[in-house]
RNA sequence: GGGCUUUUAGCUCAGUUGGCUAGAGCGCAGCAUUCACAUUGCUGAGGUCACAGGUUCAAGCCCUGUAAAGCCCACCA
């Protein structure tokens, strides 16, 4: 026996990880680079023909599902995008390690990456890793801390390396992880998001961008944390509702209302609204701003609210975003009160270096004895914190680089409403197109070191010259460059994370304009929903931009991984999942079966251990089928020389390059061949279908996969995994394993197991192949196989086995149902003139376990059973019989009440009307099949 | 204020263009045991599909409204 009694899934995991990856097979087939290996100066990737035989099986597939075709789809015609499938991973941090949300990413990847595989297509799974500039910032700033240091300590090109090598020592576990999950990532590819050719691209569209004069450097509010000490971009920002005080300040006459009492000293005006008659007359005058020697103008403006505390507000346009507007179109000037460290400055000498908390204390008390605190109101107002430290951020001026954003919202809004990109779930498409019709300019300037330094410098300005001040550069390993003899120092900041994440499909592809790449557009990105704004929408922005394509055909979506309870896991709570903990107890296939059960996209969605063990459970399964399939195959092809069992022709045998060596009887590799004359016979057989359950495994197998295959077009993956779970269980296993046990079959058992380990393949990648290797029945490795093609099969003998199932399960209700126990082998069987039965007693007799199957001797006797179309009966001694008579009762009540209804729609004049023909006799032939049940069990109640 | 989503069995979820006598997994109850598998097999209980109206021969599904839960954006002096 080959097969050990259970799967244990780390004693071949790894094993046939390693045994994938050293053969190749994760990387595309054809090639990502250009090539003219027949040097006619055209790029063969991109002639037609080169590939026919996967041409051929796409042009069925796509005649079958043939929609409207733009002109970039007209281009790609026939060309060898049409056989690329592309995919990229979003970065997982490159010095962490995976988190549930990953393990879901890879599970939803992988899936479709082998599917596609399956179907022919040269796949291209692109890994990545993040070099994650804000998280691994704080972790590394947190470490210098700890050793008594701090980042001024140090130039920005020391903190670089320095956090390089840090990154360096932490990374490995994350891809080590990855593997254990079973993505089929091409690991040579594998992409860091400050690679040099990440960089470079990234410095090519910043150039295009300030030649085009879509950067600026504007001093703007930005979202600041005081103790990270670098700006935000909105999108990072965490808003959350806070119980706060409204103060009621009198500014002279005015009493304003404000939540930041100490931002006083930076007020530059009060506003009140035009049209409040409250105010009118003050408009234009002056008041004292306490605290000061300063007087400032009562200014009119909309945005103050009379309806609001008030109805007049003070003025900060340096430390509020409302008041900087109110500031520009008042011409107000703007003076920083707080620091970049959070401290009072350009303050009254009292005041100067208290921290904001201290300072507003202060000025709290002084405004109190001065009779100037007119009043406080206890409101819930939001407040917008930094996501990491939960600091409250401080608005801050300072001078960033600004994205001017209107021309990319613009070309991605267009592209959008083309259609170009098809959203799972669908609704997505319109807010994203709604963000971006009110996206406001990207601040894109961050002050920490680690991420891809911005490539512009600065004139040093003591040197008098026309050259402009601000000069795009790309050697930014200088801190200080000469152009036109003139002197330049490099800006500091880093860019934000998102500006180089938008590029990824197109670095991770390598496209370029000189040689585009046939794996760009990205046939679909897959990421969290969460992300839609940040990431995806400006994937979309700058692919439009850079290449004139949109970057990915496709989007699909998927939700937070909620506990089992359906809250949000946090390690507060301690409620997180270790994805690697679960592979590591129940396997990788477990997890990525459990984890795709129930979900859909875009919803946030709980997970319980349970789910993986269902999972589990399915794959030991499966690995039992296989040994029990195995041992009947091997049985009968040692007799197989009386057989004389087909053969196939070479046409049909799918001939791979890859070979294993199977395993020994201790499930280890060996290194020799197994017997080939024993092994040449089975992987050439050929299967007729011989009974009823034959055909009928075969037409449900064709279901199955069929329902696959649209599953996978909408990505619905919870269907497709259900669809597996049940055909191999409940039909396969239950019921044609079982009928096997009679009827032997072994060409069949090995087509359609092979089949099934196929179609499960892409969701549970490891046992298929662990069994695919064991059973060695057909050369190379799972992954590399075809999809399978139908089974033939004989629909009318398939649809005849659905009786036989309905009279086995009739059988087994009514024996469960009679009093005492286990009374299958109590009761024969007796059948009155029914040929079904006549020719299938071998099997009924095995399924239903009863004694004996018999022809009626004259008068019916014993039970009947509640079939509509089929004399049987059990035979059971009267006595029984008469103790079953409650609930022989009871089913020709609940027979009735099914007869009514059917007989209430017959009676409706519009359903026989209106509803189809085939409704309406359907309908008949139940009614009809109805009546026939209760004439027969009312009989049966007489005779008791 | 604007927008989105959800509400179906004890729990987690399916239910695609209306045809439903509403399904699955887990859980629960009963029965089985030298069988490929107890990570098993068989049988069963369990639902006014959130609520109220409407359209239709027919509504879990479509329309209108209500309620509850959650999310996003904007505002919040």
């Amino acid at each position: 026996m080959k097969f050990a009694s259970s799967y244990e899934p780390n004693q071949y995991e790894s094993d046939i990880y390693a045994a994938w990856e050293a053969a190749g097979v994760f990387k595309p087939t054809i090639p990502t680079i250009p090539v003219d290996d027949n040097g006619d100066g055209v790029d063969d990737r991109f002639e037609a023909g080169a590939f026919e035989t996967v041409l051929r099986r796409r042009e069925q597939e796509e005649r079958s599902a043939a929609h409207d075709d733009g002109p970039a789809q007209a281009r790609r015609e026939s060309t060898a995008s049409n056989l690329c499938y592309s995919i990229v991973m979003p970065p997982p941090n490159a010095n962490g390690n995976l988190h549930i949300g990953h393990g879901l990413t890879v599970a939803l990847e992988d899936s479709l990456t082998r599917y596609y595989r399956l179907k022919g297509a040269s796949t291209w799974y692109i890994p990545g890793a993040d070099h994650a500039g804000f998280e691994t910032w704080v972790v590394y700033e947190k470490n210098l801390e700890k050793s008594g240091h701090t980042r001024f300590e140090y130039s920005r090109d020391e903190l670089y390396s320095r956090v390089w090598d840090f990154v360096q020592m932490q990374r490995g576990n994350m891809e080590l992880q990855l593997r254990a999950l079973g993505a089929s990532c091409s690991w040579d590819d594998l992409t860091f998001t400050l690679d040099e050719n990440v960089i470079d691209r990234v410095y090519t569209t910043f150039e295009k961008m300030w030649n085009d004069g879509m950067i600026y450097r504007g001093e703007k509010l930005v979202n600041y944390c005081p103790k990270h000490q670098t700006a935000f971009a909105d999108i990072e920002v965490d808003h959350k509702d806070e119980k706060g005080t409204l103060w009621e300040l009198a500014y002279d006459d005015i009493i304003v209302s404000t939540t930041r009492p100490e931002t006083l000293f930076g007020d530059t005006a009060v506003a009140v609204n035009p049209e409040d008659e409250r105010y009118k007359d003050m408009i234009g005058k002056t008041v004292h701003l306490p605290l000061t020697d300063r007087e400032i103008p009562v200014i009119a403006d909309e945005h103050a609210d009379p309806e609001y505390g008030t109805g007049a507000v003070k003025i900060t346009p340096a430390h509020d975003f409302d008041d900087f507007e109110v500031g520009n179109r008042h011409n107000l000037e703007r003076i920083q009160v707080i620091s970049e460290d959070g401290h009072m400055i350009n303050v009254p000498e009292k005041y100067l270096g208290l921290t904001t908390e201290e300072c507003r204390k202060q000025v709290l008390k002084d405004l109190k004895d001065q009779g100037i605190l007119k009043g406080e109101k206890k409101i819930v107002h939001s407040v917008a914190h930094c996501y990491k430290c939960d600091t409250v951020l401080e608005p801050m001026l300072k001078e960033q680089w600004f994205v001017d954003v209107e021309k990319l919202a613009k070309m991605a809004i267009e592209h959008l409403e083309n259609d170009e990109i098809k959203f799972y779930p669908d609704n997505k498409k319109r807010v994203v197109i709604n963000y971006l019709k009110n996206l406001k300019d990207w601040n894109i300037s961050r002050q920490i070191p680690w991420g891809i330094a911005i490539p512009m410098f600065k004139k040093v300005t003591e040197e008098a010259t026309d050259e402009p001040d601000w000069i795009f550069d790309r050697r930014t390993n200088l801190t200080e460059i000469e152009k036109s003899g003139t002197r330049y120092v490099r800006d500091e900041d880093t860019f934000d994370t998102w500006f180089s994440s938008s590029h990824w499909p197109i670095v991770c592809t390598d496209w370029s304009e000189e040689n585009p790449t046939p794996y760009y557009p990205l046939n679909v990105m897959e990421t969290a929903g969460d992300i839609l704004f940040a990431w995806v929408a400006r994937m979309i922005m700058m692919g439009v931009y850079v290449t004139g394509e949109v970057p990915f055909k496709e989007v699909y979506l998927h939700g937070l991984v909620l506990d089992e309870h359906g809250q949000k896991m946090s390690k507060s709570k301690g409620n997180v999942i270790n994805p690697m903990d679960l592979v590591e107890k129940y396997g990788s296939d477990a997890f990525r079966l459990g984890i795709l059960r129930g979900r859909s996209a875009g919803m946030n969605q709980a997970f319980s251990e349970n789910s993986v063990i269902a999972g589990r459970n399915l794959c030991n399964k499966l690995w039992n089928i296989s040994r029990l399939v195995q041992s009947i195959v091997d049985e009968e092809f040692e007799n197989s020389a009386t057989r004389g069992l087909p053969e196939a022709t070479a046409e049909d045998e799918g001939a791979s390059p890859v070979t294993l060596a199977p395993w020994d009887a201790n499930c280890r590799r060996q290194t020799g061949a197994s017997d080939p004359s024993r092994e040449s016979t089975i992987s050439n057989s050929l299967y007729t279908t011989d009974n009823m359950g034959e055909d009928w495994i075969c037409r449900e197998i064709n279901e199955c996969t069929k329902q696959i295959e649209q599953d996978m077009k909408d990505y619905r993956f919870a269907e497709a995994v259900e669809t597996l779970y049940q055909t191999i269980w409940d039909k396969y296993a239950d019921w044609f394993l079982e009928s096997q046990k009679i009827y032997r079959n072994a060409a069949l058992l090995k087509a359609t197991l092979e089949h099934l380990l196929i179609i499960l393949h892409p969701f549970a990648p490891f046992v298929t192949e662990t069994i695919w290797q064991n059973l060695s029945w057909t050369e190379g490795f799972i992954i590399t196989q075809k999809w399978p093609s139908r089974l033939n099969y004989d629909p009318i003998t398939a649809e005849q086995f659905e009786s036989i199932l309905t009279i086995v399960s009739e059988v087994r209700g009514t024996l469960q149902a009679l009093p005492g126990t286990n009374n299958a082998n109590k009761y024969a069987l007796m059948y009155d003139n029914d040929s079904l039965v006549e020719d299938n007693l071998l099997l009924i007799k095995a399924l239903t376990k009863v004694p004996d199957i018999n022809a009626l001797d004259g008068k019916p006797r014993g039970l009947r059973l509640a079939l509509a179309n089929h004399e049987l009966y059990l035979d059971v001694p009267e006595q029984v019989v008469a103790e079953y008579k409650d609930a022989l009762t009871e089913k020709i009540l609940s027979v009735g009440r099914e007869l009514d209804a059917l007989n209430a729609r017959m009676m409706n004049p519009n359903y026989v009307e209106k509803a189809p023909e085939h409704l309406v006799k359907e309908t008949k032939d139940q009614i009809k099949e109805k009546e026939a049940l209760i004439d027969r069990l009312k009989t049966q109640q007489e005779l008791i």
